[in-house]
DNA sequence: CATGAATGAGTTTTCATTCAT
DNA sequence: TATGAATGAAAACTCATTCAT
């Protein structure tokens, strides 16, 4: 499923030092001016090496941001997965699950903004992974809720599963490309807590 | 507030004519590859006319983009405005108004689409007109339920009533960000449906 | 036949005065440092005008490299059958074409030579394109040879009037080649002399 | 007279080796795709070491086209030579030797198709060399035509020996270069039979 | 006003060569 | 001696913008 970068260098090791350099480098750029708007040789010289080593590590610049969307997946899943696994129960589980997807999020904000805004420049043959990953996220969700439904906490219809996951993890981007709005009307936990009660109300009365 | 676009040419409803076959062309190409990835030269053959006469009209490839989002506000915005006109009062004026608002961005999926996606490259200077219109779009939501709230309807703090209006605004989006999944999962009318159910109930509980 | 190379400019008149400035140009710097390491910017230099002028004209560098090999081919071709549809009869005219061909390889050396030289560079849809010119070529030789035969000058079998012709192809082709050796040894009336009694006497005796 | 290429190791057995097996990768790899699009590293991996060794044995991508067509000199003069020390007298003498010559051709076919095709990409100091090369090449030839005349087989003033030594070694070249069209009418015998009574033919009628 | 040829700065990418291990 | 990661100059090609007609 995942599409394999090319490299010449064969040490994975390196390879691997090397390209969380690149993507922490890009990141940095992504995030000032977009994808398109930063060259190769910004990047390069960002991530502390020349034109010529980052090309040994990447095919073209289209690999960049893909190296760049797979690990913020990577690393957002992690630290939900990592939080989903502590032990709570019905509906406490899922308001934690939210507080910590919110957490993330807020976190890497500047990471989450540049996957979302620069998505669509991926190749072509990276899109049906990156819609598999966000399935994956949504999934996540999903089951925390059913979960609950499973356990009688309250009755939700699959649909309604699906759409309630959808909303929550729209919510969670929307607290980075609306923060020149939103946060600066609620802190972090405000928005969290009043998010929460929306879900909830709208669950408990369905 | 409104930047202002430099023409060449005098005549202003030749400019207006020109500009519009301009959006038009500019809007199916940014659907289809993005603003980065489309010419002047073919956004001028699409329009009808060359590129020179392209620039006749504009500034800068930027302020294409710009009045593309423009245009796609004002017709967002009119067409809600048209909606809020109508009578009715109380809870169903909100749910008209959020059906509306969903109907809209359905038959606006691309402009909606690109406007979001590519609203980043905007000349900077267009940032301040861009979020004010955000912010304007966001009114209009919250001057409806707050309405209600004056009517009795039901009780929301301010803070409430912003995030509530954030939210509205932000599933129309969804709609058309996550359309490979959720457009597969519900149709127009069910997904306004349960979305409005879910507005209400977390409003009712609270 | 031809593989047609694309412009961006629309006047068919321009078209052909730009690009043969550029085979002009190209010409000479091949023959200099040949094809690989001739750079386009020299090449639109040399023709008198910009690196993006140069890209209007064509589609790739290999594509100026055909330009180039047609020119040739065409010119060569030309000259010889305007040769051929002088009046004369039987060995005066195979004499005649021998001769008249020698003179145009002497008079187009360099571009003879490049032509040789390079035509392993041609992108892979012009090599059948190529060895079609070639055949040509050696046909035009051929057909008088044939002749020849027909009004019982000589006997030739069919393979040996082929041989024949691509024997006298090559000589003029090793005027350019082993010039170096060759133009020391003879001028070109020397050498045509010699070689037409060469071919004549191995055509006669056999 | 031969061009030194510098190594960095000093074992001269290693030298050798090290270089004969460079130049089987080299001309495998300039066969298919020619020395300019061939890279350095290519020809390392098709050699068996890393392109840090490559660079021990030689100092620069020039010198492997140098040893290249330095090998296929030498082997193609070896076995020329050898050819020629057989004993035979007269005309047999020369028709041994053509065939020989033309054998040792259609052997080594993509080794003469690259070395003449490539020769111009030579270092400028390999030149002298390459045409002192062909001149030996052309001088066997001629010897062998000299002793015939010396032994009154037949006559023919200087310049012809040393025209008729270039065509030899040309219709040689050609049964390489012209394979599209002359190994399609021909067999190795054919052509060699062939050639051999044209060669004739002309000399003992001039 | 409309046109489209001309421009050249800027971009991605390659690859011969070096040098520390 | 052997390795291969690092380097950066140089190459092909693009495209927003201008301006003479």
């Amino acid at each position: 499923m995942k599409k394999s970068v090319p490299s010449m260098v064969k040490d994975p090791q390196l390879v691997k030092k090397r390209r969380e350099q690149m993507i922490k480098g890009a990141v940095r750029l992504f995030t000032e001016k977009g994808f398109h708007r930063t060259t190769t040789r910004e990047i390069a010289k960002e991530s502390g090496f020349s034109i010529g080593t980052l090309y040994e590590y990447i095919g073209s610049k289209e690999d960049i941001l893909y190296l760049v969307c797979d690990a913020i997946y990577d690393e957002v899943s992690d630290r939900l997965t990592q939080q989903l696994h502590t032990n709570s129960k019905g509906i406490e589980r899922l308001k934690l699950a939210i507080a910590a997807y919110f957490q993330v999020v807020n976190d890497m904000q500047d990471e989450v903004l540049v996957m979302y805004q620069e998505a669509k420049s991926l190749p072509k043959e990276a899109l049906p992974y990156v819609l598999q990953k966000e399935l994956e996220m949504t999934e996540m969700i999903e089951k925390v809720i059913r979960d609950c439904v499973a356990e009688g906490v309250f009755q939700l219809s699959e649909p309604e599963i699906k759409l309630t996951a959808h909303n929550i993890l729209v919510q969670g981007h929307m607290w980075t490309f609306r923060r020149w709005s939103i946060q600066k009307l609620f802190t972090l936990e405000e928005y969290t807590t009043l998010q929460i009660e929306q879900v909830l109300a709208s669950i408990r009365s369905s």
